[in-house]
DNA sequence: TAACTTTAATTGACTGACCAATCAAGAACA
DNA sequence: TGTTCTTGATTGGTCAGTCAATTAAAGTTA
């Protein structure tokens, strides 16, 4: 056998200098020899492990997707009638999901989720998640879940969308401070 | 004198060309020849015109800001206590604001704000002027207008986000009604 | 242990295609 | 005639993806 056990370590490399570079330019127009500098290798190898840019890109929307799911997990079940609730939103602000450069990434990966079937299969995937798990949540605590939920999910991507989109970019804790005013409004 | 008159002519075709091109592709991925012959015309007359793709896409987002704008002062004043804030709203979801091409065409200009200057400029001069009108409509009915505003506005981008994002893409009427809702349960 | 084999890892160089922007020249009209 | 309108042709540059060749680790054999 030959020197093993790099293809991991270099896929993880190149997805995290996908998410780096695409947040850095605010853009999905990267080229591949900058994400392959930036994650010390050559475009080829790039291409090598994964075949194309397009499948990299969605790489990088699976990791990001697959760590937002990993974070709501981590705070369920939460504490007290609205642990559940608190728990998702409270992810949903969580400091990696607020940095410029995931942000960034998100809001890209948005525009490749309208010209991407694979991309726009995987954000409705986490679409259908969110609001199953915000259902859950809210039924034994709201007349009218299916609403509320709806609601939450539009305004937690409106915040998320104005936050990079705002020069000085808002606080997490503000951003989260109107999410949960707004609940604490909805469920008296 | 010669043939003339042809210049608003052709940077009108041009506009709704980019608006057309770019919600049909879904990304500002579109070449200025896709464009100029969309709009009858060749790339380099479109380059006579505008001088830059830049700026054919600048113009085009000023387009889409001014249509909103002269769409929200159509409806205003309104009827009634809350027919400010109703007119916004309903300026918000009109039919042309929901169409899939403005839509997609709003969420790359969205990304497009992340990296060119005077795109990020004109989009804050909407926010401002958003905020700024809902704050004059909602003073007379709230406490504290100043929330509610920003957690409509945040709502109406959630909600448009999710509307192209969606499959099918959701009927205008029920996300009106999805930000009237809260409304309602925002002032009462 | 030394020589050999096998195979993943890795890259430089290249290709084929595309594209924004320019320019000089022609067409149309007043 | 003079001005605007219009375009074909060109240029300089970029980039995704390919390929042949090299390197080095791990096992194999004698």
């Amino acid at each position: 056998m030959p020197k093993i056990g790099a293809e991991p370590i270099r896929k993880a490399a190149l997805i995290n200098a996908t998410i780096f570079e695409v947040g850095r330019a605010g853009s999905l127009d990267v080229t591949v020899a900058q994400i392959a500098r930036r994650a010390g290798m050559s475009p080829a190898l790039a291409h090598h492990y994964f075949g194309s840019k397009d499948q990299m890109f969605l790489a990088a929307m699976r990791y990001i997707l697959r760590n937002y799911g990993r974070s709501v997990a981590d705070r369920l079940p939460g504490h007290g009638k609205r642990g559940r609730l608190d728990a998702i939103v409270q992810a949903s602000f969580a400091p990696q999901n607020f940095q410029r450069e995931t942000v960034s990434a998100w809001i890209n990966f948005y525009a490749l989720a309208l010209i991407n079937p694979e991309a726009g299969r995987l954000l409705r995937v986490y679409h259908c998640r969110l609001r199953s798990n915000l259902m859950v949540a809210l039924r034994p605590l709201a007349a009218d879940p299916a609403r509320i939920a709806e609601t939450l999910g539009a305004l937690i991507d409106g915040v998320y969308l104005r936050a990079v989109l705002t020069p000085g970019g808002i606080h997490a804790a503000v951003a989260e401070k109107l999410v949960f005013d707004y609940l604490d409004e909805a469920l008296s």
